[in-house]
DNA sequence: ACCTGAACACCGTTCAAGT
DNA sequence: ACCTGAACACCGTTCAAGT
């Protein structure tokens, strides 16, 4: 790094590596006028770096290159960045066109999405859950949401909650699954980048931990400690999504309807 | 306030709604020893006054009458007290005893007691969606819930999932609710104390919000206003919770066993 | 018009020193 | 044994001043 030829100053690469500090930025963008697009993607480059917790506007301002008063130009408050971040996360999202013959699928393409977008960005379930989509932007989302539940025939005091439900459960899971990839990564500590924890590792020993209980007081966390923590948890999310469904499906009207209802599955699931 | 008689200044009575600083405390606790269990109640009462975004070590040690420094003799760390916060929560808490018979009706007793508990503090659902009941306390907890579902004749793996779901549902439905509260609190200023909002009030703006949207453009968020935002949540929990046991319900391998199902009700639910 | 510098009122945590 | 005081390295936000 320091034995380059005097006078040819090689500067070092920017490695991906090298994360802990907002390196070139501040002078390769420093003439740049400053916009709320540009703070709001430098704010989303330190929060996968550093996590909410650590997320502050001096960090954003550093990764800028610029100081923090400059923020509040384009940015009132920290809690309007956060919410702008929180818009973000809806960009390019295509609504479902509702069709009654397979809303169920739609749901559950919706939720997938979702989630994905979701742990797309560190943390960004906690923002997510600490917001309302009821601003003019997101409140489109939340009509075609509604709309696959209520042209599905779901009655009304259904369809209403159906949104409400659908929303917690994605944003909920994605906070825990958060909450085990921090822990796996400071656990792991430099054989894991915070991206790419082991799972492997933890699970197995979250496994053991349960496996280790007093077999009298914990029959039943022994007995399920095996598909409780999985290796990864994309199908587990997608058994609490079908719990979800078949609860709404109960609710149709019509029994012919309820034929979108997989409930053939029922006695293959254990 | 400043044209007391001199020579007898009187000082001002302490009255519930000078909350905003921690007064007698101070000097009628002074003697008393430190201790974690002081440290947690001290905790709660700043959290309640102040919300958890406020919610200091420094504004705990105030409320004790005592410096900062001396908190950390008895708690490691803020993450430390906010996990012993956690842990109180569950205190007292009696779990159900597993009946096949009646496992929905345990449900629903332990979703609607955990709800009461996470709003009886505020912020207090926040703190226990940051965290997950796997410590050595609270284990039995998870144990006796676990144990209802499987003991009914729920699949193992759907078991395992309901635990997760019905946790995320209470936590996530009264982080919802927290919200609102501390929404309403803000706006109505001085006529409402932050524990007893004018749900009426916002809940009427809410439902103007909605009918004010073009109707070509929202037609459902419309049609769904009058149930989507109600002056009380507890009907709106009890209408997820259902939806919930319902699509567990839908796993049970033996139909007689699906008798608990209240599926009547899905008629006059709209 | 856009940004800087300095300031204000806070944070969590540590540690030598007092009693 | 238990607490204090001072310090360190941070926060969000404001505002006069510079260019």
């Amino acid at each position: 790094m320091s034995d380059a030829a005097p006078g040819t100053p090689t500067p070092p690469p920017p490695s991906p590596w090298e994360r802990e500090r907002p390196a070139r930025a501040r002078v390769a963008a420093a003439r740049t006028p400053l916009s709320r697009g540009r703070i709001v993607e430098a704010a989303f480059t330190v929060l996968d770096r550093q996590g909410l917790d650590r997320l502050s506007m001096r960090q954003v301002a550093a990764e800028l290159g610029v100081t923090v008063s400059a923020l509040y130009a384009h940015v009132s408050s920290k809690d309007d960045l956060l919410e702008l971040m929180y818009t973000r996360l809806f960009d390019g999202f295509e609504p479902p066109a509702p069709d009654p013959e397979r809303w169920q699928e739609e749901v559950r393409e919706y939720a997938r999405s979702g989630r994905r977008r979701l742990l797309s960005h560190r943390d960004m379930a906690r923002i997510s859950m600490a917001h309302v989509p009821f601003t003019a932007e997101l409140l489109p989302h939340v009509e075609a949401l509604l709309a696959v539940f209520r042209t599905a025939g779901l009655p009304d005091r259904i369809a209403a909650e159906a949104g409400d439900l659908i929303s917690t459960y994605i944003d909920g899971f994605a906070v825990e699954e958060g909450m085990w990839r921090d822990r796996a990564a400071q656990q792991g500590g430099e054989s894991s980048s915070p991206a790419r924890p082991d799972w492997r590792e933890m699970a197995d020993e979250m496994r053991n931990y349960f496996a280790s209980l007093p077999a009298a007081d914990f029959p039943h966390l022994r007995a399920l400690a095996a598909v409780m923590v999985t290796d990864s948890s994309d199908e587990r999310f997608d058994i609490g999504l079908e719990i979800i469904l078949r609860g709404l499906a109960s609710y149709l009207p019509d029994p012919a309807a309820r034929a979108g209802a997989d409930v053939s599955r029922a006695s293959d699931a254990g």
